[in-house]
DNA sequence: GCGTAAACGAGACGGTACGTCGCGTCTTAGG
DNA sequence: CCTAAGACGCGACGTACCGTCTCGTTTACGC
């Protein structure tokens, strides 16, 4: 039932006056463990400390609050840049959506990224911390959809900004109910975001008039 | 410091025994107030008796976990059905989501919402609860969109569930990041899930041929 | 570790307008198996009505205080009277403590003693029970004590209301000490309290000058 | 009906990995006043910690249970050692059972005591606790008869122990009957335990004959 | 090269909230 | 009017963490 690790015989101690990168790393492998472990629900500073064989202090004094920390955890995992390029808009952000998936499902990120996203609906620091966090990804998509339009993928006019957002409320919908091992509908999906919930991602070209016929525009 | 209220002079009582409906209403309504008032960080059983004049053990007697007040807290708000019928799809589901954005920003529902989302996330047990709850919301949403398929705006095919799911994926996002207030862009969103991101909501009828051009089946 | 029993199927309800000897007898029966298997700790009024298969009420009804119910459980062993004439006062002596241990040891009777005691020194009204309780005891003692001087076997100016005090607060500290196991010493006690420390009580009748001299009055 | 106090203004903090003896003081004043305020009944560790301006945690990081702390705030009284000297068995008998009965009398350690008995009472942690302790009590009398008998006032065959006993005995049934404050019959109680029942403590010297008379032996 | 500053582990501190238990009171519904 | 049942407001229980503090130790850096 207990988290604790018998902590490593081995004492830290100061190596001057700066931080001490053994511990930090103790205590952020402490929190991934136990988030991976116990989920939010076990992770509490007390406990990432004592498992980390380090003195809350030393916690507080790095990481202000638990959200600091979870997003240190989080960050640390993803230096798997998202760097794409299948040559289609579709095959990229299908490629995207499956990797942030896969990070999520495989790693203790995904536990981490649920955690902060709780943390925030109480922590108004903790939201604005998401909030910035998120606009980085999101510029991230976006420059995929630019692409995309660059190539003829996509209408100039289209609005990327909405295609983010969708495709993002998605994923997160996926997370936060527990539901990323469902991937096998992400094909679809990406094609429903492009293109419309009528038209069909089978081999019905043919039916671009139906799209058509049920996409009047909302002035008709 | 203290969300007290001096608590009613009159002394509640047991009415025998079974629940005293006095108690319930004094609790829930205590419980949507420190919502209202601290947010998810000060809504503690404790505080709820507190305020409520209650005791303890009257709140667990009937709400074993904070998510079932919160449930309880959000569930109580919403006597407003959902019943909308615009005659047109595109109509009914802006209507839809325009009443949701409105149920969450001017009653203690968007609090408790993302309370229980957050909730969610450490207690398994509470995504539980939250996940049926969802599905019932959807099978609502659900079913205007095959009233929509029935008056033709949507070819037969499409794929209802993932409509729904995009919509949810959308609106949860945007409380979940405090942007319930953006609600200008909602009709474009809604089309935008409908018809795709390359089909202009405006008097293009003639780009008909674009978004087909824009939408190559996936086979293609 | 729940003193719970099933409850005996068949309800009981009320006989008319007085007190159900059936409710009675299985409150004190279930108030003393409790008290038996448990102790004073888990002595509760809930766990007696729980076991008892009786509403709280009820107990209340008929007896206000713990105390009130610990007194009745105690009262309800001791039709056993203590009546002894062994034809010498050191002999009735020692058959009444013997008698009062094994009363202590064998029935329910010891710890609620004990309890009734430990009631009393934090509620006055309890100890006020127990003083006219215990008086009533001494005086019994008291008795057997004038029955011997009567015989001669004390000096007719012997302080009896001592010898009473010194045994029972022997027999209480034996008691509250949880040492009513042992009695092996109970003949060498009575024959101090009656005849002092330096008589011994083997065949040293010559010793009678020893005593003596160890004797001296106090105001030499 | 609160016990508070307001809580000195000047608010204690950790002195380091060490318990802080301000609040240690501070603890056990705060117990000790509730005893003799409110008894037992209102002692509970809460009211305690409360008054101390103390945290929970502080006080059962100190002391496990109240049994403990009732033992701490009666042991902090007794830097009185009884040390007693009178040249005389009986004097010295009488001297340390009128200082006690004055301890009790004059300082919190009555209602201490009182409460430390009748939690032994329910639980047998504290009776063991209680046995220790008084055993080292028993021991200090043992020395002064010990004493006594090496004065030739106390045949050398005396039963110590019994003597011991009886008067624990006698001060513990007054002390749990509330009657301390009656402590003019000690001398006469100190006498009968020492030479029994039948010898007078007056000028009777020539009542020796008497006594012994009264005392046969057992085996006569 | 030596004093000082800072980080280290440890853990006690005053607190808040937890979820449970028992208190004694009250109201029922049914003999 | 008594009975079993059980909800009520209340308050204490003992535990877990909170975030702050002070400790004594262990470096590394700057005077």
């Amino acid at each position: 039932m207990s988290t604790d690790t018998p902590a490593p015989v081995k004492r830290r101690t100061s190596i001057g006056g700066r931080r001490n990168p053994q511990s930090a790393t103790a205590i952020l492998d402490a929190a991934a463990d136990i988030l991976a472990e116990s989920g939010l629900a076990g992770f509490s500073i007390e406990a990432v400390a004592r498992r980390a064989g380090a003195g809350k202090p030393t916690v507080y004094r790095w990481w202000p609050t638990r959200t600091a920390l979870l997003i240190e955890v989080y960050a640390r995992q993803k230096e798997t840049v998202l760097q794409v390029d299948t040559a289609s808009l579709e095959g990229d952000l299908l490629a995207v959506m499956r990797r942030l998936f896969a990070f999520w499902r495989d790693t203790p990120a995904g536990p981490a990224f649920r955690s902060i996203i709780a943390e925030a609906q109480s922590d108004p620091q903790s939201l604005a911390l998401l909030t910035t966090f998120l606009a980085e990804r999101k510029q991230h998509v976006h420059a995929l959809i630019t692409r995309g339009i660059a190539r003829g993928e996509l209408p100039s006019q289209a609005d990327c900004a909405t295609v983010v957002e969708l495709i993002f409320g998605f994923c997160w919908m996926r997370l936060l109910t527990g539901q990323i091992d469902r991937d096998a509908d992400l094909p679809a999906l990406v094609h429903h975001v492009l293109y419309g919930a009528g038209h069909s991602e089978g081999s019905e070209q043919k039916d671009g008039a139906t799209a058509l016929a049920a996409a009047p525009s909302r002035s008709a």
